[in-house]
DNA sequence: TGCTTATTTGGCAATATTGCCAAATAAGCA
DNA sequence: TGCTTATTTGGCAATATTGCCAAATAAGCA
C-alpha cells in the first residue's frame, strides 16, 4: 500500500473513528432532526456535561458538527447531512446479522 | 436515554468501530471490487498476517464480511454491498474538510 | 506419516479512548 | 464588579485497541 493510499484511508478512519461511539451515533441521530445545544443534548444522554462536550469536540474535529454560540449556550448542528444515509446501511447490517442469528437459532 | 434506545446505538457503534481503522476500511475498498485471501491482503498492506488476520475477525464479527475456506486458503468477500455508498458519504465529509481548510488558508 | 503452506490464536507491551471530577472560561444580567 | 448559568479544558485512572512474535491448527500432497 503506497503512501497516497495510506493518507486516503487514515483520513477516512479519522472521520469513521469519530462516529465509533454510542453516545456520538445517538448525538448525530438526534441533530439530524434539529439542533440542539449541549445541554439538551446532556439532559437526553445521561452523562456528565463534560463528556458530553468532549464527544462533540470529537464530531467537531472530524468535521461531522458545527457549532455556533448562542448568549451563553452553544448550539450544534449536522455539516453533512448525508451520514443520515449512512444508518441505513448500518441498520441494513444490523438487520442481516439478526436474520443469521435467527436461521441458527430456529 | 432508555434501555432500548442505548441498545440500538450500541448494536450501531459496534459496526461502526469494526470500520474505524485504516486497514479495515482498505479491506472493505479492496473486498468491494473482489473477494481476496488473507494471502493476498496481507500482500497488499503490508502487514504480519497475523495482524491482517485480527482485522478480518474483527470484520467477521460484526458482521461486514464473510469468510470461505478453499484448500489451505480463505476467502473473504463483503456481507452487504452497500456499504459502498458509505465510502461516498465519508468523502463528502472529506472534501468538504479539504474546502473549509482551503477557505482559511486562501 | 512427515513436510509445506495458509491461517488463526495466545500473549504481551505500547498506545488510545473513555468518563468522571475539579477548575477555568465566557456570556448575561443586576 | 459580582453572581449565575453554560460550556470547555486539564488531569487521571480504568479500559480497549493495536501489532508484533511465537505457537497452534488445518489442509494438501508425497
Amino acid at each position: 500500500m503506497d503512501a497516497r493510499t495510506k493518507a486516503k484511508f487514515e483520513l477516512r478512519a479519522k472521520i469513521v473513528k469519530a462516529m465509533a461511539h454510542p453516545t456520538r451515533l445517538f448525538i448525530i441521530d438526534e441533530l439530524s432532526r434539529q439542533e440542539c445545544c449541549v445541554c439538551e443534548l446532556t439532559e437526553m444522554i445521561g452523562a456528565d456535561t463534560s463528556t458530553v462536550s468532549k464527544h462533540l469536540t470529537i464530531l467537531k474535529n472530524a468535521g461531522l458538527v458545527k457549532d455556533e454560540k448562542r448568549g451563553t449556550m452553544v448550539y450544534y448542528h449536522l455539516r453533512c447531512p448525508c451520514i443520515l444515509e449512512f444508518f441505513g446501511c448500518i441498520e441494513a447490517v444490523v438487520q442481516e446479522n439478526v436474520r443469521e442469528q435467527m436461521e441458527l437459532v430456529g
